[in-house]
DNA sequence: TTGCCTGCAAAACCTTTGCATGTAA
DNA sequence: TTACATGCAAAGGTTTTGCAGGCAA
């Protein structure tokens, strides 16, 4: 968590920016763990922590967090953005069931040869990769197996 | 487009739904090219051709068309969802430049045994699967080399 | 002291829903 | 004829913004 202040100083240095008590608190509780979370989920943490931070200075703080690329914006397709630590994001992905709404990371150490690849072949200067499957989990496939909807194909 | 239209067909009675002629026109409408689009852009797009729909009937036949597996729903993270063909998404992923918007396509052929590989790994039955580089195209890259922007880190 | 930052509430945005009317089968 | 579908407008949920007062440097 040491890294993470210091690029966050620097980033709000080089853009005559402060590192004020709320985004610190923010900063804080963000990286001290490593789950994903949504912008509610982490304003209902920091109430619970007793340093609540107003919702517009916490929209306003991951917007920072993630232009200096210390976090990553997810979209499962829910109406909401997931959050994650950049750090956490090399050489792997999320799988994500449509029936339970639960998400599964994998890791690949091929994924990063070939995001590589691929950047190279376009003339991309790559940033993020961010590789989904959508599915069914093992649990709902044997929830379904016992279960059968109707309709299900 | 022949295809789409049985798939579409069968689905409804399955469910014992109705293909009415606004739903047709979507299906025309949304089959008629391979391009990326909005629900926005589609409405917009149905009203230009003379035969608009409404804003809630766009929305639920998209739901409708994703639901058959149809059409692919995408997000980018920009508070709205794009959609393509599904049978457009084998072999390929997105690259989005994260400057000017530009979404580009590329094909990989070992997209799909990496897909299978890791479902395979962890349990899951994949319907889709997403894979997405996000960073800077070759144009913007070109451009900020000759008009570099102040604290370009 | 200066200019950025905060919190509140209101606005903005895309998407979904309730309801009376219309329509496929 | 019966149920499903449509369109409108209003509601819903998340994220953004305007503004007056507060704080970092």
């Amino acid at each position: 968590m040491g890294d993470e202040r210091q690029i966050f100083e620097t980033y709000l240095k080089a853009h005559e920016l402060h590192l004020t008590q709320p985004r610190e608190t923010v900063l804080k509780a963000v990286f001290a763990t490593h789950e994903h979370f949504t912008a509610d989920e982490l304003i209902a943490h920091l109430r619970t922590l007793g340093t609540p931070v107003s919702k517009a200075t916490v929209y306003r703080t991951l917007a920072l967090l993630s232009e200096c690329r210390l976090l990553i914006e997810h979209d499962f397709g829910l109406g909401r953005k997931h959050y994650e630590h950049a750090s956490d994001l090399e050489h792997h992905g999320h799988l994500y069931c449509t029936d339970c709404g639960q998400i599964v990371e994998f890791y690949d150490a091929r994924l990063n040869s070939l995001q590589d690849r691929i950047s190279r072949q376009e003339g991309f200067e790559p940033a993020q990769f961010v590789v989904k499957i959508y599915g069914r989990c093992a649990r709902c496939i044997e929830k379904m197996r016992r279960a059968p909807q109707v309709g299900g194909a």
